[in-house]
DNA sequence: CGATAGACATTTGTATACAATACCGTCAAG
DNA sequence: CTTGACGGTATTGTATACAAATGTCTATCG
């Protein structure tokens, strides 16, 4: 349903070892064989290496000092870092997006906020939809921004682990808050204001960190009281 | 006498590819096969596949609508899209770097600077020398800056072929003044103010930006005035 | 004369076989 | 008991052969 246009093996690669990565059925730190990779792709292992080279460029998948590959494994300064470095690259897409955005553009990212809202209304929260909306919503912006660097680089962010961690504990308040703010987005996009796009876009992403940061201090205190 | 460490071929054809791209011998837009490029380095298709896998992704090489190889070719809003690009993460990079850097990493700076110094002060100007030295001055403050996202975006903006471009048309005194600002890195890093370090790398590279910009438009004045 | 279909050539994609290397457990010597 | 060397095994690296696809040229038909 999505791009039955390529049925390239190392694609189909690329979006099952990246899938299996990131939907936590791999712990991070173990180990990963091309054979095994391959296996559960149903590939061979040529366009396996393929795949492995691009994930590993997105610091999904790492290689020990020889050349053994192994699931990525953050440490808090580096799930921080990420946040700093997204907030100043959708930042800057913002505002180039506020420069460069068509008003097609603009009346599709009207629509997804009209799915986002739906999503959020709904009880309970749908929060896989919410994310799927809120994942294109920001793939249009950065369309609209026009820099092949930023399509090249953003993707890096790898945000799915932590957005979807960090949506889980979304309360349906703070789901309210981050459509309030694509509207808000939407509004400078219409204004043409680029200071005002960057400047929104910056305090969403910065606020997704700190609702990151609280769960995740509740989720550590939660274990250190099991123990 | 580089890194006889790793006799990698699919190493070995990435430097050579990559050096054939950036060396201008090859032209921006220019096809390029992968039998083309595995005779260039003297390896395998194979090996030359994952070389290409990462070129393509610093964007030094570029895919058509279907999976031809071009030799990349930037546009002026790319080039000022690149420079904001790593002024923004280098500025980030020098931020980080005045927290995080060693004494024995400042030292290693001032050593480097000296060299700086010599190539400038050399008659003529020993411009390659003065460029090797800029790039492992910035390697360092990277490294010390400890963020391995960063490390891995940064060199996708590929500065060599543009900087190659700007310090050819660097007067004397524009290299001084390149010269000054190594040293006032050195001293904000020294007085570990990662405000300071992170406005005078802004600076650096904004200005490396203008240099570029005015030697790129006395080209076109150049070329315009042949025809 | 222009358009289009089809054959041919070129280029990329995949699988497999084999070579090189790294890892790990075992055993012997200090 | 530690250390280090050895060898077997697991894993990655490379080359080659072949399959699929894309592009191109030509000849034929409208």
């Amino acid at each position: 349903m999505e791009k039955a246009a390529s049925p390239r093996a190392s694609d189909i690669a690329y979006d099952k070892i990246r899938q299996f990565v990131l939907s936590g059925r791999a712990e991070p730190g173990q180990q990963l064989t091309e054979e095994q990779l391959a296996r559960i792709s149903g590939v061979s292992r040529t366009p396996v290496r393929e795949a492995v080279r691009r994930l590993e460029n997105e610091l999904l998948i790492v290689r020990s000092d020889s050349k053994r590959l192994f699931v990525a494994d953050w440490s808090a300064d580096d799930i921080d870092e990420m946040f700093v470095l997204r907030g100043m690259l959708e930042g800057h897409a913002a505002s180039r997006a506020a420069r460069n955005i068509s008003n097609r553009q603009i009346e599709e990212l009207g629509r997804i906020s009209d799915l986002l809202d739906a999503a959020v209304r709904s009880t309970p929260p749908d929060v896989t939809a919410f994310l799927a909306q809120n994942r294109r919503f920001h793939e249009v912006i950065l369309e609209a921004a026009r820099s092949p660097r930023l399509s090249a680089m953003l993707p890096m962010l790898v945000e799915q682990p932590v957005v979807r961690r960090t949506a889980a504990q979304y309360k349906t308040d703070e789901l309210l808050q981050s459509a309030r703010e694509h509207r808000e987005l939407i509004a400078a996009f219409t204004a043409r204001d680029s200071l005002w796009a960057r400047a929104v876009m910056t305090s969403h992403i910065r606020r997704a960190f700190h609702v990151f940061s609280s769960t995740a201090k509740r989720h550590k205190e939660q274990r250190q009281a099991n123990d």
